[in-house]
RNA sequence: GGGCCGGUAGAUCAGGGGUAGAUCGCUACCUUGGCAUGGUAGAGGCCUCGGGUUCAAAUCCCGACCGGUCCA
């Protein structure tokens, strides 16, 4: 915990402030309301704005974020574009959730100096963690625009800190109008994403408005302070780290009954309309109940069903109607509220260039996808996704890149709406079977069967209870279902221990790869030998990284040599590792002479620079919401995972392979640079993290042609070098996600070759030339089918003519007909079709044998040589060890089969001993 | 990245070591003045592909490819 003196500032003492504990909760507040005994945060103090506006005029969202960032740009801040929705330069979290997001780790770290210092912005944010209660609690929001300033303090440069913030958040609200009795700002110790600090809640009639967070905490092992279970140390840098909800200034405005009906009055008015539902909050009655459900969802967690119902309970209560009433009147309500937040979110998730998928930040955008196409069919709102996208678009002239990729953005719709209608098509065909299962048990579907059909099939459990009422079968869906879900998929958590070599102490290996591109030799001090592996104070071993592997060569001093089989890097430290087991004969500070192996190093060298030349050339003509998700390089070929939401078609691989081609002969340079971080962002935006986010303040920028991305890899000099491209395959290796396999260099005309080879080897087993191959292997193939069914036939009507031949020559066993015969080089399927055709004549019995892959044995048996004992399975079962293998099938008919053709004399006359003995 | 499920006739799906099935659709014929319909007959299957186990694999095992879905 922080000591009260964290808050004691100068500001609140000179404008007669006092600080106060909240008797309801505890906690301790400023305020200027010598007379106040709650903190003003919910639960202590519940919503009193609602009709009753704070500020002196009602806002939209435009000028309310004008407002905003021109009080902070009079005061000195630099106003900052926002960042995407989608957090592409951060590696632990797919959306930005805060405007801090834009500037950790790198700049929060202080590794990196900040874009401006100090400066304000406006970024949209999207957190999906309570999307249960959006629409309900009318204040919760998936998408919300977190107004900021921020100032990046250091030890020597301090910007401004506590006193400051606090009086820009004072005057702030003075000058939109706020009472200045009315604001509470009360202490919470803040932390998060492995910061920490003291912080003060700005709250203004029941609303938390805004946030002020001190950071000067790190997360570590043995910090001094604990907050909320974690240890923390102090920083030398310490950061104001501010939020403001747009969306909730807004609604403190105008005191609307829902934060929806404060933002978006027009969407709100539309969609109640399309939806049939009389929506008029200007009826002070009707008003009255959305107001009265705010406030005390302002004060109380409405997760999960029970929670909402207790809600539900006492606000009918407060405004005296029954609970059924008040479900009828609010869900479609909230349904819509819902809607359209979660269609606001699309509209920022696709413009932002997120594509749907089954994995990472696309997973969560079909997710708020799905579920709003399910509310809007609960509220029977039949009209494409992208008209409600569109309308959103128009009400968010702020943001005109959406309209731009509107195209693709519409397509992506139609497409995943097709894919929920198949889903959920699918769905209830099953649900109806496993229903009907059920139904035959007259037993209701168990949960296990739900989960099971909504985490393999996706299946709400909501439609599973449904559709199997339809066909008249109870279900188990207890209120826990999704934590049941969660349950189901409790994992092993093993983490492997990190085999990391201790660094500390070592100085960074110097880089010559990047220096020397085209150097295959080297000398170099040797700085440390730790087991098989060896430091060097400079190396022109490139390092594992980047989808590149490591160089190979040997490390020579003198005549001797060891070979340098893996290379790693480690905080800037490069390891030689050897294949010598731990006695290698070299020392600290011997002089060495490196040597790498300039064929690997080409080979990789070649697929590098073609990833990037693919990667571009995918992006033109796929489109711009292409995006690199991962690519690995080997000597043979390389790989690149790209986002598209649909299959690449062969059209537009030939187009991606002719576009990289072009590049390849028009030998353009290949630039590598190092730049500062911010202005490389600034410069070429966040397109440049392609692959990965590289760490540190520099970073290296490549150009190839269009192309440019952070990269660390080695490349070649000129587009020229790399010979030729070859595409080899295509794969989508998740939804919404495709892999292009291809080959640079020799490697390229190496597989062009082998495939030319399969190519004549084929054509040649046909006597064909290649050009004929295609029609040929079609003509063959259909040939072949209407030779099978000729076969089929004949061998049936050789049956029925052999048969009548045989009968004649059979043996009597009683008043049985018993044939015994050896076919020549006849299959099971024949012997079988020979078999039941003996079946079919009366009294009848057959044992037929051939020599065909090994044994073929078929006994058949006529209806009524069934009824007089005989069993052609166990005649079977028993005859076929005789030669050695084994068999079973049904009394009327049965196959089996051995190893020793020279005992199938043997193994008749067994079977008719057999069927003596059955008859007797 | 991890988990789970599936791929059988044109479509939807049964079967789950022992002669590949149903329904719809398709074709022909019958019924009718014509249509809806009803009836009869028929065509249509490398049971996704490649290995393995077995006397025998659509079925079991391994792998590939394709698709679905949940979680982080």
């Amino acid at each position: 915990m922080f000591l009260d003196d964290e808050y004691q500032l100068d500001y609140f003492s000179d404008n007669g402030f006092v600080r106060k504990q909240c008797i309801s909760c505890g906690g301790y507040f400023w305020t200027r309301d010598y007379e106040r005994k709650t903190c003003g945060d919910a639960p202590c103090d519940s919503y009193d704005f609602i009709g009753a506006p704070v500020f002196k005029k009602a806002f939209s969202l435009s000028e309310m974020r004008e407002a905003y960032l021109s009080f902070f740009e009079k005061r000195g801040h630099a106003r900052v574009a926002r960042y995407p929705v989608v957090a592409r330069w951060r590696d632990d979290i797919y959306l930005t959730i805060a405007s801090i997001a834009d500037f950790q780790p790198f700049v929060t770290s202080g590794l990196v100096p900040p874009p401006a210092n100090p400066l304000t912005i406006s970024q949209p944010c999207i957190r999906l963690s309570d999307l249960d209660a959006v629409g309900r609690s009318g204040r919760h929001l998936t998408t919300f625009e977190m107004m900021a300033h921020h100032a990046f303090n250091s030890k020597d440069d301090e910007i401004y800190w506590k006193d400051t913030t606090v009086e820009y958040c004072d005057v702030l609200l003075h000058e939109l109008g706020c009472d200045p009795f009315a604001i509470t700002y009360r202490e919470e110790p803040w932390a998060g994403g492995g910061n920490a600090g003291p912080c003060l809640e700005v709250l203004v009639g029941g609303l938390e408005l805004a946030t002020l967070v001190f950071m000067n905490l790190r997360q570590t092992r043995n910090g001094r302070v604990t907050i909320k279970g974690e240890r923390y140390e102090k920083m030398d840098n310490y950061i104001v780290d501010t939020g403001y909800g747009l969306e909730r200034f807004v609604w403190a405005s105008n005191g609307a009954p829902t934060i929806y009906d404060a933002v978006f009055p027009d969407i709100v008015g539309e969609l109640m309309n399309l939806a049939g539902i009389e929506h008029s909050i200007d009826d002070s009655e009707y008003a009255s109940i959305f107001a009265a459900n705010a406030r005390f969802a302002g004060v109380m967690d409405i997760s999960g069903k029970a929670k909402l119902m207790e809600l539900r309970a006492k606000v009918a209560k407060s405004i005296g109607i029954s609970v059924e009433k008040l479900q009828s009147i609010m869900e479609p309500v909230e349904s819509v509220y819902a809607v359209i937040d979660h269609t606001r979110c699309l509209t920022f998730m696709l413009g932002d260039g997120i594509i749907p998928s089954n994995v990472k930040a696309g997973y969560l955008a079909r997710l708020v996808l799905r579920r709003t196409m399910r509310l809007m069919n609960n509220l029977e709102l039949n009209l494409p996704l992208s008209e409600l996208i569109e309308m959103q678009i128009r009400h968010l002239p702020e943001y005109p890149e959406f309209r731009e990729r509107f195209c693709t953005t519409s397509e992506i719709l139609l497409l995943e709406e097709e894919k929920y209608r198949d889903t959920l098509g699918r769905g209830r065909r099953l649900v109806t079977k496993t229903a009907l299962h059920f139904k035959k048990q007259g037993s209701p579907i168990p949960l296990e069967e739900l989960i099971q059909l909504y985490d393999t099939h996706g299946i709400p459990p909501e439609i599973s209870r449904d559709a199997a009422a339809e066909v008249g079968v109870k279900v188990d869906l207890p209120d826990t279902f999704y934590s049941s879900v969660a349950e189901s998929h409790i994992k092993s958590d093993a983490k492997e221990p990190e085999v990391s070599t201790d660094v500390a102490g070592i100085e960074p290996s110097k880089k010559l790869y990047y220096e020397k591109p085209a150097d295959s030799m080297f000398e170099a001090k040797v700085v440390k030998v730790i087991e098989n592996k060896i430091v060097l104070d400079r190396t022109l071993f490139y390092p594992e990284g980047g989808g590149q592997p490591a160089d190979h060569g040997t490390i020579a001093l003198g005549d001797y040599l060891v070979n340098v089989v893996d290379v790693q890097i480690t905080d800037n430290v490069i390891f030689h590792i050897t294949d010598s087991d731990n006695k290698i004969k070299i020392k600290e500070g011997d002089r060495v002479a490196g040597r790498i192996d300039t064929e690997r190093r080409a080979a990789h060298s070649r697929h590098h620079t073609a990833a990037h030349i693919v990667n571009d050339s995918a992006k033109k003509v796929l489109g711009q919401h292409v995006w690199q998700t991962g690519a690995q390089k080997t000597v043979n070929r390389a790989r690149l995972d790209l986002t598209h939401y649909k299959r690449i078609t062969p059209e537009e691989l030939k187009q991606i392979e002719l576009r990289s081609n072009q590049v390849v002969i028009a030998n353009i340079k290949v630039k590598s640079v190092w730049m500062d971080r911010v202005k490389a962002e600034q410069q070429f935006g966040f397109t440049l993290y392609q692959g990965g986010v590289p760490p540190g303040r520099e970073i290296r920028i490549l150009q190839v042609g269009d192309d440019v991305e952070a990269c660390g890899g080695t490349h070649v000099q000129y587009t020229g070098d790399i010979g030729q491209i070859k595409i080899l395959h295509t794969e989508r290796i998740q939804d919404g996600v495709e892999r292009i396999e291809f080959a640079a260099g020799d490697a390229a005309v190496k597989q062009t070759q082998e495939r030319e080879e399969l190519l004549y080897n084929a054509s040649n087993a046909l006597r064909v030339t290649p050009e004929h191959l295609p029609e040929t292997v079609q003509r063959f193939f259909t040939e072949w089918k209407q030779l099978k069914k000729e076969v089929k036939r004949l061998h049936e009507e050789l049956a029925e003519v052999s048969v009548t031949a045989d009968l004649a020559n059979a043996s009597k066993i009683g008043n049985m007909n018993v044939i015994t015969k050896e076919l020549s080089n006849a299959d099971t399927d024949e012997l079988i079709k020979i078999a039941s055709e003996f079946a079919k004549q009366p009294n009848t019995i057959a044992v037929l044998a051939s020599q065909h892959n090994g044994v073929k044995i078929v006994a058949s048996a006529s209806s009524e040589a069934v009824k007089a004992g005989i069993n052609a399975g166990n005649i079977v079962r028993e005859i076929s060890t005789v030669v050695g293998g084994g068999g079973g099938g049904k009394p009327s008919i049965a196959q089996g089969g051995g190893k020793h053709p020279e005992k199938i004399e043997d193994a008749l006359q067994a079977g008719v001993e057999i069927i003596k003995k059955m008859l007797l």
